[in-house]
DNA sequence: CCTACCGATCGGTAGG
DNA sequence: CCTACCGATCGGTAGG
């Protein structure tokens, strides 16, 4: 077994360490992959420092580069946290759609909110939802705000939905979305993939109270 | 009635501004007084604006003092910031206090919980469980993981208890208190005094929405 | 409680 | 993609 991945893999010899994490896979979608590996790798160290606490340099060091590279896929610090929350709403985004083949209103509830709290305890973007908007510019807190408010609006849609088809009791859908939000939102802030539960399961749990709390 | 105000309060002229805020009311309590105002000031900024973006000096102009003098109530920046979450914990501590009349474990729960946001939705200490507590040394950090963490053991217990009396249903009490934690706790990331709901309408809705969650 | 002032950090750029 | 460097901000202190 090792002898087989020994000869199997053979990497080359790397003299100055790997350089951007081995996210470099094809050869036309480079920049690309740069491109989002950096933002990773920011908002990992981000979430683990915090912003102000994480230097360029630091998460320069972080793929093996120097802190001008960083200024080829990214104008500035603040540009680079935009990209991050950005990244996190598309996964946001994929939730959603994923959500749509539910057929209740509350099954869609459900789908969605699995599939969100899948993407949060697996990728980096969990960080987005503890930032402090104000270390964007203006214009990118404006624009992250009106995305979330777009998602917080189809939330309360679906919660209406359910109530409409019978499948979710009579709530207030702007307090209920913003109780059950703030919940799964903070999940990044106690989950660790070492821990005793993985995500599967914390998602499990967390969509079994959220049930309980809406259906009929 | 303008009249009558005009004449009872002679407030006396002032060239400089209010400093303080106007907290100084007796004689004795003055430094604590001043201390508290100091916190508060420094909470509302660094809720408003972020930690790393509210200066010292912002802070001492909030308060029309110079940042020098701030330094004879606090040792660091960091030192403020672990005063603002000490402070908050106090409130959490006399949530529990008020909570302990309760007959059940969910009724326990559900006063504790209550008088936890109604001291969220009034006063400044909100801005601490939005903080990052990579803002505060290593051992302030601790120091208040560690009271968050028994706080975190006394509601396990509360839940525990409720399904002990029979007022609580079977639950797994750590994901139960992740759960409704994270729900109150995000409160301050939309909560507004001028908002279409005050406190105690936002805290009814939330208590509702436990109950519902949790009673057998 | 204030007037200066220092020193370190760090985002960003020049220029190649 | 790197070496060097600038400029501004800001926490903290001296000294009164």
């Amino acid at each position: 077994m090792s002898a087989v991945s020994k000869t199997v893999r053979k990497s080359p010899p790397r003299t100055r360490g790997v350089r951007w994490n081995d996210a470099v896979q094809s050869r036309e979608e480079r920049n690309e992959a740069k491109r989002v590996a950096l933002i990773r790798a920011a908002g990992r160290a981000f979430k683990a420092k915090g912003f102000h606490n994480t230097s360029l340099d630091e998460v320069a060091a972080l793929l093996n580069l120097t802190k001008p590279t960083l200024y080829y896929y990214v104008s500035s610090k603040a540009d680079l946290l935009y990209q991050c929350h950005d990244y996190a709403l598309d996964l946001g985004e994929a939730a959603f759609q994923h959500g749509q083949e539910g057929r209740t209103g509350l099954d869609k509830l459900r789908r969605t909110l699995a599939k969100y709290m899948e993407s949060m305890t697996h990728d980096f973007a969990a960080y987005s939802v503890l930032s402090d908007l104000n270390d964007m510019t203006p214009a990118q807190k404006r624009a992250i705000q009106k995305r979330r408010r777009e998602f917080d609006t189809r939330f309360r849609a679906l919660v209406s939905e359910g109530m409409a088809d019978g499948s979710i009791r009579e709530v207030d859908p702007m307090l209920t979305v913003a109780w059950f939000m703030g919940a799964i939102n903070a999940i990044p802030r106690w989950f660790s993939e070492d821990g005793p539960l993985n995500g599967a399961q914390v998602a499990d749990a967390y969509t079994d109270l959220l049930t309980r709390g809406l259906r009929v």
